[in-house]
Formats: C-alpha cells, structure tokens, sequence
DNA sequence: GCGGATCAC
DNA sequence: TATGGTGATCCGC
C-alpha cells in the first residue's frame, strides 16, 4: 500500500524495478520472430508501454494479468501439496502414456511446412517496386497484420497498433491490405503445392502443409531437393520467397520452417534420436498451441521451458493437469504428433464482430447489434 | 450446455 | 485519436 507505484501499472511478482513499470509489462511484441535478431527490445518494450498506459486496452491487460497471476498461485499451491508418493504414482501413469504415445510415433511419413515470407508486404512490394528497401507495413493506425523485414528492424511486426509503430519507426510507410489480391497470390502458390501433393493442407493464405513421402519416393529425391524445387518453382511463378520445413510431423515441420526464415529451409530427418535431439532444446513457445499463457504457466509452476523438460517433469505434469492436456504435453516432449492426414470436417460456427467505441444509450446499442445481426445473416 | 480463456493466423 | 476478426478447443461451473 506504501510503495512508491502509482496506480495504473501492470506489477508481476514484486520481481521488477518499480521504477522501469515497462518491464513488467509484457507484450508478445519482444518474443523472437524472423528478422528481429538486432532489436533493441528494451526500447520496444518502454514505447509500447508508455503509449498504452492508461487506455482502455491496458486496463483489458491489467485484468488479464491477474487473472493469469491468479491461476499460477493456485496451481503453485496445488503443487505444494503433493507428496512423493503423490508423484511417484503420476510418474507411473505417465510413464504408460509415454509408452503408448511411442507406440503411435510414425516416422513414415514425410512432411513439409511451407510459409511465405512477409507474405502480404512482399505482395505490395511486387504491385509497387518503390517500396522495396523501405521500411513498410500492411494495415493502418489501429492495426499491422504485416511488416517487411527492413521495418521489422525497428521492431515493427503483425499485430501491433499502427501508431506505436509509428513512434519505433518514424518513416514506416503504411499500405491498406488488399486481401483480393493476395487471394489470387495465394492461388497461384498454390497451384505449385497441389504439384507435389494434391491433398496438400492450406491453414492460410500463406501457409499450407504438404505430404511429400510420394513425391520424394517416386522421383528419387531427397526431401531437401524437393523443398529447395519447390520453393523455387514458387519463385519463379509469383516473385514470392518463402520458407520450408520438413520432418516426419507437421508439428516438428512447422517448427522446422522457422528456423531458416526467410528464404530458407530446415530439415529434420525420419529418425527417432533426430527429432529427439531436435526437440530436447527446443522451447516450448515454439510449438503451436503453446503461447504466452501456457508458457508462463509451464515456467513459473514447472520450471519447465524446453521441450525435455516436459518429459523430466511427467510426474508433475500428470498431478496438476487434464489427461487431455497431458497428453498434448508428453507428446511435445516426444516430438509426436500430426503424422497422418486428417479426415476434413465442416465448419461449426460462423461469427461476426467488432470492435467499437463506448455507445452509451440503449438505442445505440440495438442499433450496433442490427448491424451486426444483418452482417451474420448475410454471411449464413 | 455455456461462457470465458487461450491460441493461431 | 488510435490495440482486429474468425474459428477452434479446453476448462470450470
């Protein structure tokens, strides 16, 4: 009650300078992402802050951080009350879903993941070559959905307001996104994935996973020689770079594409002690499905934040968490999963919404829910 | 079954 | 001045 904070700062943990307020507040801006080696993090971090303090989305964030602040105590709290033996039996149990995971580890197949790099920034970039060198970024003052990788250097990147970035970076040039047109880019591309596999898996405009075991085998190549063809080949149609991945999962594939980004590959081979050895150091905010939350949480309650840590910490693992969860867990630490090609399923929902400033009056409010109502039942 | 939280793009 | 939209999954109640 008596320190020297004022009110209004996002405080974790008592652990931070409360005279450096930025340094406890934590966005996703700063975590690793392709062509931000050189960042000054510490300066992105401090502009973020001092821009957002006070807004409405700070005060979204503070709540959220409580929130989450809240769940690592309990779970802390949890974890003190187990005994040895307690432990002992999670271990065993675990021990028996590893061993029925390794049952199901496939090194049959082999996957690639490929991601264009840049993919709405190179678009414009090749529509208006005057960009190209410029530090640039697609979207306007609320949002950024991508930044080439001369902006990226001053720590501009997807998901950022556009006025923030405006402040890292005083001569960012803003594009509209034109979402036809990188529709028909992404058309294009992939008329040269369906080449290499006809059931090839689009998770976006950008990004698709492809089963390349026919390919490699029926032409006699090495899975490298495909993905540097293909890659090129892609080149060569649109003017688009991109990066692949392989190995014999799309989770370890995925993970894979990143590592080289841009206009790189990576490969990790049909081999048990490779994916292993791929995976003990790796960390977990790598893999998908493991963001900011789950990272934290891992952290502070497991000390867990490499993938072969999931593994030593089983018994834990299996005492404070689902089996569902346990499962997704143990099988990161084994570097299993999504080896063959899933069933296609149809939608489940359909939404519509918006984000809009404060509407006080009861009419307001109806009318905003018309809107939003019309929009939903065009779309259905 | 529902709403909130988390995650990915 | 100003921090998105869509779809999915899991969990707790």
């Amino acid at each position: 009650d008596h320190s020297p904070r004022s009110e209004g700062e996002v405080v974790r943990g008592g652990s931070t300078d409360p005279n450096q307020p930025w340094q406890a507040y934590h966005t996703v801006f700063t975590n690793a992402k392709a062509g931000m080696d050189g960042v000054d993090k510490e300066k992105v971090q401090r502009v973020v802050y001092e821009m957002s303090k006070g807004s409405k989305y700070f005060e979204n964030e503070k709540r959220r951080e409580a929130l989450v602040m809240q769940k690592i105590q309990h779970m802390k709290s949890q974890s003190a009350l187990l005994t040895d033996s307690d432990v002992k039996n999670h271990e065993k149990a675990a021990d028996i879903k590893i061993k029925n995971l390794e049952t199901q580890r496939d090194l049959s197949r082999i996957w690639m993941h490929v991601d264009l790099d840049a993919f709405y920034a190179a678009v414009e970039t090749l529509e208006n070559p005057t960009l190209a060198g410029k530090p640039m970024a697609v979207g306007g003052m609320s949002m950024i959905c991508t930044a080439n990788y001369e902006a990226r250097k001053f720590g501009v990147r997807a998901a950022m307001p556009g006025f923030i970035a405006c402040r890292l970076c005083p001569d960012l040039i803003f594009v509209s996104p034109n979402f036809e047109k990188y529709t028909s880019y992404s058309e294009k591309v992939r008329q040269v994935f369906h080449d290499y596999d006809p059931n090839f898996l689009a998770r976006s405009l950008d990004e698709a996973y492809l089963d390349i075991t026919d390919q490699c085998l029926s032409r006699n190549m090495s899975s490298e020689e495909v993905a540097e063809e293909l890659r090129r080949r892609v080149y060569d149609l649109t003017g688009l770079t991109c990066s692949a991945g392989v190995a014999p999962n799309r989770m370890i594939a995925k993970v894979c594409s990143d590592v080289n980004k841009p206009n790189g590959q990576f490969i990790v081979p049909n081999d048990r002690a490779a994916v292993m050895a791929f995976v003990s150091s790796l960390p977990i905010r790598k893999i998908g499905g493991i963001g900011k939350v789950t990272e934290r949480i891992l952290k502070e309650v497991l000390s867990v934040s490499v993938c072969e840590d999931l593994i030593d910490k089983r018994g834990l693992i299996s005492a404070l968490f689902s089996s569902i969860s346990t499962d997704f867990f143990l099988s990161v630490g084994l570097g299993i999963g999504g080896s063959t090609t899933p069933v296609e399923e149809p939608r489940k929902s359909l939404s519509c919404e918006r984000t809009f400033s404060e509407i006080s009056h009861e009419d307001g409010l109806f009318a905003k829910l018309e809107e939003l109502a019309d929009n939903l039942a065009r779309e259905l």
